[in-house]
DNA sequence: ATAATAATGATAAGCATTATCATAACTTTA
DNA sequence: TAAAGTTATGATAATGCTTATCATTATTAT
């Protein structure tokens, strides 16, 4: 994530804190920004262990409180695989939410194609229902993994 | 579930378990046939309060055991949504796997659309993926709770 | 019948998530 | 600036679902 993304992340945490009554703390920051400089798809483990590294005090429960405030502010997504311990991915906007899964190594692909999107509002329509996100996850084996 | 499709599902079953030296007990007699028998997709919980009319003293443990060796062999598959209990449905075959979610009543609808399934595989063989399974989930509002 | 194997049922363990609450930090008000 | 009020934090307990354990029971094979 660029330099201006992240500063227009920040602005929209700070936004949607604001517009709450809540304060953009240290600690905050400090989760923002480790979770936007990521790559993968981290735990809250894996970021409580990386935010750690800047913020020695910094507790599990404020990491796990302030991902799930992210989730709110639209600027993280939480994926959930069965029992696995849930994962965060920087969100997208409206319907980006697709994934190829390597069965064997557990990459993440993002992916995206608008005819899908487009018949899946169709699906929804023909049953008289009013779609609002989705979800789908492809699971199989990756390039590398074959 | 028709009674012939029952008796298809419990051959399936005897056969599956045989096949691994395993035996049909009463207990997984009951638990098949409760949950051929149900409409909805139930949980752990549901299958053993519905089987415990009749077959009184079975253990939730081994409702739970069964209901995973089931869709080990086929004959259901499990959904789970976020952190709620897990829910079991009727297997129906490669990749009709699609629900539409109602987040105002939580009633799942069965949809397939064989497009979108091609269009799922072209997608994986773009990135160069060996797709297996997929789990496309679109949640909104239903006909009833508009 | 006896030995061997598998299944069951009760319960404990495991694990991720969430709630609680005392203390600390920050903001607002006077 | 001091006091009062509000929110955040961090430690830990509670919760809830899933899974493992194990003694006992049931079934099958010898």
């Amino acid at each position: 994530m660029s330099t201006a993304e992240l500063k227009e992340a920040r602005e929209i945490f700070i936004e949607c804190l604001k517009s709450r009554g809540l304060r953009y703390t240290t600690q905050r920051e400090a989760i923002l920004e480790t979770f936007l400089s990521s790559v993968k798809h981290l735990t809250v483990e894996d970021l409580y262990n990386i935010v750690r590294q800047r913020h020695v005090d910094i507790g599990y429960a404020t990491v796990h409180r302030n991902m799930k405030f992210l989730v709110e502010c639209s600027i993280a997504d939480e994926i959930k695989i069965g029992n696995d311990k849930a994962r965060f991915e920087k969100h997208f906007g409206q319907d980006h939410h697709d994934h190829l899964i390597c069965l064997k190594c557990g990459v993440f692909i993002e992916v995206h194609d608008s005819t899908i999107e487009m018949l899946q509002n169709k699906l929804a329509a023909d049953n008289e229902f009013i779609p609002q996100r989705h979800k789908l996850e492809i699971y199989g084996i990756c390039r590398q993994c074959r």
